[in-house]
DNA sequence: TTCTTTTGGAAAATTATTCTCCGCAAAGAA
DNA sequence: TTCTTTGCGGAGAATAATTTTCCAAAAGAA
């Protein structure tokens, strides 16, 4: 079984545990989020869904993709401009480098933000459950081409 | 000279070099950006610089702002629900702990992020201009009292 | 003063997201 | 099977945050 087949399993069985229909709609998105290799915004999917099922709306996305953030199945890129993105592949938080030219998401690797966060806790009295650690600049196609922004 | 006083000096040095007038509205809002103790939000400034300026309006708060932005002496805090807080005392990236429940935001001492920002830089061939680092949880007060979101 | 540029204000426009309302359809009860 | 309850999807309205447009007033230059 491939990677994305056995993450749809696992996250269709805990849908099912959890009493939620599996309707057509949703296996939509969620196939679309583990099919995406980068980390699509709403609107992406919504385009995407739409050719299997022209009739869908942009609500149905939006409400999919809150169940499975509520889930802990998928992680909410916040842009400071610009949409959210997705992510179903590493729904935990970790670090993005993004190119603010052409909007590119790179993943990066796991940083020891683990300790970081007790330390924070201990120091402010904080109960910490999150974190979001983004790098703005150009990638490097941007940084030939294009007109720095 | 206090600390507040010199650093508006040293903005509207900037500002006078750069032929850019210190209308009574751009000075008022500056001022209130650098008494703030916190991390305001737009309609937090618009509020006060109201009590001065009765007839000052939105945009005009949000056009020095983004002045201010580009000048590189006011950061953009991005919530990302909610709207941006500003800070005007560390114009610069640093990280920030964040009550999801009553919106508080503490500094906190800078992290060694220069060192790994370079290393990101080397690593992925882009070119890094700003980082934002955020940790999202709930102060002690809001651990306490209220229903926790 | 007269000309030119910049600014500020009001309201409209945009963007992103969420909500409301209603009919339908699936799942369980009888 | 038929009834019933509840959740779900779709359309469009509503909301929130921010930005833009347009024009008159103000400021600086000549």
């Amino acid at each position: 079984m491939t990677d994305t087949a056995s993450r749809l399993d696992q996250i269709l069985t805990k849908l099912r545990a959890l009493d939620c229909r599996i309707t057509p709609q949703r296996l939509a998105v969620l196939r679309i989020l583990l099919e995406s290799p980068g980390h699509p915004t709403m609107e992406e999917i919504y385009a995407q869904v739409r050719r299997d099922f022209p009739t869908v709306s942009l609500a149905t996305i939006y409400k999919t993709a809150t169940l499975l953030k509520g889930l802990g199945e998928v992680l909410e890129v916040g842009m400071r401009h610009g949409s959210s993105r997705y992510d179903a592949h590493k729904p935990y938080p970790h670090p993005h480098v993004i190119c603010t030219h052409c909007k590119a998401i790179l993943d990066f690797e796991e940083l020891p933000l683990a300790e970081l966060t007790q330390a924070i806790a201990e120091k402010t009295g904080f109960e910490i459950r999150d974190h979001q650690l983004e790098f703005f600049g150009l990638c490097p196609a941007c940084r030939e081409g294009g007109s720095p922004t």
